[in-house]
DNA sequence: GGGCAACTGTACCATAGGTGCAGTGTGGGG
DNA sequence: CCCCACACTGCACCTATGGTACAGTTGCCC
């Protein structure tokens, strides 16, 4: 649940001052929280004014309900890169998901200096500055890591018996909330090795648990 | 890094309004955030007036100032109890830690519906709304953690050589993770066992890396 | 009965989100 | 060449919230 870095490719067409608002808007929100980050700022960084933006957004829900959208497409295709990956470097489940848990760390190492953030989290404790919608985006995210990783270990399972009675749901949530805790971690302490270690500890976890 | 319950004793005077207003004000931040709980609305629940509010707390940086010191207090004290009361119960230092790691499982399995969350993690999110001696407070809340639990750590290591080779510091640094991560998700998909089972995950990791 | 803690009341200010609406410039299709 | 729609601007105005300033009041303890 961290934005990685974009894909250089695409974007010939010069980017719309909608685009560059959620872009400036993600930013900020993951730097300093959304209540924090007022529209006056925003339309300052853009050069809009403030009915420019109301044009653009209903209101600063609305800003946040397309910010979700955003990172939570963006996220999916992120870990469908890295995990497809693994998997083609690896037949084996157990072997593919380790190794996509060492990208997925190493990766964070690279970028997490830029922003670290989960725009799902944040959303949670920040709890009433946003509609029903938004916060079901939030959960969606979660169920979504949720449903993949739960996918992956039960894969594993089926091949190497676990060495502790383990549900593997709750396993599956123990990665983000590693993640998350790691992230919230390396913010409060800025501490930017603190998300990798993570990620690493929960890939030590998954290894005592299944390797013969 | 969670609001344990108060121990039922003490308490025999008239508890002050400034007391009222801390009690009602970390309910209020833990539940809905730090913006979104407005001055007003605290004042309502206490049942004095603007001034009254302003007489007790500079700004409301004061206040969140208060509120970090007696999370971190009433924390440090919970701990305590808990660790203390599994060192009482087994001598040695791996099975000790376990016994604590289990005890600290059911309590939030039992305290959870209450109020979850962590003032000090809630700060990370919401980073400019607060001071620099807040965010500071905040990061001495899980630089204590981590002293505590690589404590522990160091001496079970000392006994049972781990079976990978693994960081004391960010190993302890993952019990934080596992709790401020299970909070979230806790919160997020309003699933109360998500952190008790958070914390169950760590303690089969540290069976799993020492016992013999 | 003097003093201090713990307030109340009133007035006032700035910032931020938000609404409503009329007007404008510019690029592409007919 | 004109018209329309998109992407805005400008202005007026409203509310909520945090915050300041300060004078006055109440109740309890010494």
């Amino acid at each position: 649940m961290v934005q990685l870095p974009m894909t250089v490719a695409a974007k010939q067409k010069p980017v719309s001052n909608r685009e560059r608002l959620l872009e400036l808007a993600e930013q900020l929100v993951l730097q300093k929280g959304f209540a924090s980050t007022s529209i006056e700022e925003l339309i300052a960084g853009v050069g809009i004014t403030k009915s420019g933006f109301f044009y653009h957004f209903k209101d600063k829900n609305d800003l946040a309900r397309e910010l979700m959208q955003r990172y939570l497409d963006e996220n999916a295709r992120q870990l469908d890169d890295i995990f497809n990956r693994a998997a083609e470097l690896h037949d084996d489940p157990l072997a593919s998901f380790l190794i996509g848990l060492k990208l997925f760390a190493e990766l964070m190492d690279k970028v997490h200096d830029v922003h670290p953030g989960c725009i799902a989290a944040a959303v949670v404790y920040q709890d009433q500055l946003f509609d029903a919608e938004v916060r079901a985006m939030s959960a969606e995210g979660f169920l979504a890591w949720r449903k993949r990783f739960r996918g992956y270990l039960e894969e594993i399972a089926k091949r190497y018996p676990p060495k502790m009675d383990v549900d593997l749901q709750s396993l599956a949530d123990a990665l983000s909330a590693a993640v998350d805790g790691g992230i919230i971690l390396s913010k409060a302490l800025h501490e930017r090795t603190a998300l990798p270690a993570q990620i690493m500890h929960y890939r030590n976890y998954i290894k005592l648990l299944f390797e013969p």
